[in-house]
RNA sequence: GUGGAUGUAGCUCAGUUGGUUAGAGCGCCGGAUUGUGAUUCCGGAGGUCGCCGGUUCAAGCCCGGUCCUCCACCCCA
């Protein structure tokens, strides 16, 4: 089976099952999308490199697909390039970028930046957009994890107004209302992260303080002082740090010990206002609990106020099934400053996971067949035409079956594909203008005339 | 990118210290039943043992390489 076809690693199929489950969440989410005013945007697959390059630091720039030049692309490499290839001086990476220009988008919020600067003088603002496309990331597939997968993203640019974090939040629970999950909305503000740095008395030392703090519930509080000290914290940064872990309890339990806590600092100040804002204004929630996680940071430097995650209150999936943030200056690297926006992304396969995990798909999907005509021969089968067409008028999916096979092999076809009826007309029927009509999960068989056929299966 | 595990029929997996013709269950196809699926009975097809090389009289089994999948790390959805 050495010619047995393949697809690249970390790519997937999706059968007609599990495609009319997919579609289930993405029209789901876009319908929430749409009722809270976001608009539709697709950007193309691939991107000029140099848009990618330089957006996701390091470590992202070594995940991006790189399209290879069409035509001769080693032709246009310099023979300076050539010849430092050969010695080793050029780097394999240096080299990339010679013969490759455009690459396969990493998120969809670099491109929607891209698109925001494009368009500036066409965009009415504050711009909801929302964008459900596919990206694609060279890194190493685990569970869950995948070399080309779907965001599902939905942002606000132009406002800075909280009312847009207060609606998000409210958008979560929407979502997972009507996809009947339970889940936990967690929040934090990027500006309480970076008081408590600055009243560690090590405000440059932000992001990696973040980063570890981060893993906390992962790796526990001392390898995140461990790490924090092999990054250069100092020990006595380290102690001020130290209340953050005895933070327990509610919202308005944490509130005062942290205003006191870091009263020093006003953009921590700044922050804590903000928080108590969202969660006033968020109100009472249906399937989503909104709680404040003060270990929450999120990789991604470019946050600047709120972030968010969302994890499910059921099932197994460990890690979380939404993320997202306010960002002060996204489009100000493509050259248009001051523009806040506040997004958030769907993780559409981990959602998906949960959902099955927990049985929560509804089991008539929409797109399935509910009535299958057997074909008895010619003159049956033009009869059921006639009949096929006005089922069809009437909204019901239905199908004849196109060849004149033995019935067992029809009734399996039937079963296979979950139809959930059979319209038997034969010889017998034909003659006396009736359907024989078979319930396939129950296996009973009656008798209508034509014009009940519909009201039969309702 | 680092470390580890795995790969045998469409699927899930057996396969003894290396020894003739590689097995099972499920699925698939045909028949019992020329107007009835899911249940029953009978029969059948289907494998270059991931791929390449090595050791050996002999390799599914041992060794090396390579690819895939999975797990942990890094990072992330």
């Amino acid at each position: 089976m050495a010619n047995k076809p393949s697809i690249p690693k970390g790519t997937r199929d999706f059968s007609p099952t599990e495609m009319l489950r997919r579609k289930y969440i993405f029209s789901t989410i876009e319908k929430v999308f749409q009722k809270y005013g976001f608009l539709p945007l697709e950007t193309p697959a691939m991107e000029n490199l140099e848009t990618l390059t330089g957006k996701y630091g390091e470590e992202g720039d070594r995940l991006i697909f790189k399209i290879l030049n069409s035509g001769d692309a080693w032709g246009g490499v310099s023979e300076e390039v050539k010849k430092g290839l050969a010695t080793g001086e050029v780097a394999p990476g240096k080299f990339a970028s010679a013969v490759s220009e455009k690459a396969l988008r990493y998120d969809l919020t670099v491109p929607f930046a891209r698109y925001v600067v494009q368009h500036q003088n066409e965009i009415a603002f504050p711009f909801k957009r929302y964008q459900i496309q596919p990206v694609w990331r060279a890194d190493r597939p685990q569970k869950g994890r995948y070399r080309e997968f779907y965001q599902c993203d939905a942002d606000v640019i132009g406002s800075t107004s909280l009312l847009n974090e207060v609606e998000l939040v409210q958008l979560f629970d929407d979502v997972f209302s009507a996809l009947g999950l339970h889940v936990v909305v967690k929040i934090n503000d990027r500006k309480v992260l970076s008081g408590i740095a600055e009243v560690s008395g090590q405000p440059e030392k932000v992001v990696d303080i973040v980063t570890a703090i981060d893993k906390l519930d992962k790796i526990g509080r001392e390898k995140v002082e461990e790490e924090m000290r092999a990054k250069g914290v100092s020990d006595e940064a380290i102690k001020g740090i130290a209340p953050l872990f005895d933070l327990k309890g509610s919202w308005s339990e944490q509130r005062p010990l942290l205003e006191k806590w870091l009263s020093s600092s006003p953009m921590a100040q700044q922050g804590l206002k903000d928080l108590s804002f969202t969660f006033e204004a968020v109100g009472a929630l249906k399937s989503a609990k909104l709680e404040y996680d003060p270990t929450l940071a999120r990789g991604l430097d470019y946050y600047t106020g709120a972030i968010f995650e969302v994890k499910a209150a059921e099932g197994t999936m460990p890690g979380s099934i939404c993320g997202g943030g306010r960002y002060d200056d996204l489009t100000g690297i493509f050259g248009l400053k001051n523009m806040s926006g506040v997004g958030i992304s769907f993780g559409a396969d981990r959602i998906y996971d949960v959902l099955l995990e927990t049985n929560k798909f509804p089991t008539e999907l929409g797109g399935s067949t509910k009535l299958l005509f057997a074909n008895f021969g010619e003159a049956e089968a033009m009869h059921c035409l006639k009949l096929l067409r006005t089922v069809r008028e009437a909204g019901i999916a239905a199908e004849l079956y196109p060849d004149q096979v033995k019935m067992a092999k029809q009734f399996k076809y039937a079963d296979d594909k979950g139809i959930a009826y059979v319209a038997i007309i034969g010889e017998n029927e034909l003659i006396q203008g009736i359907v024989t009509v078979k319930d396939m999960k129950t296996g009973e068989q009656k008798a209508v005339k034509q014009d009940e056929l519909i009201s039969a299966i309702a």
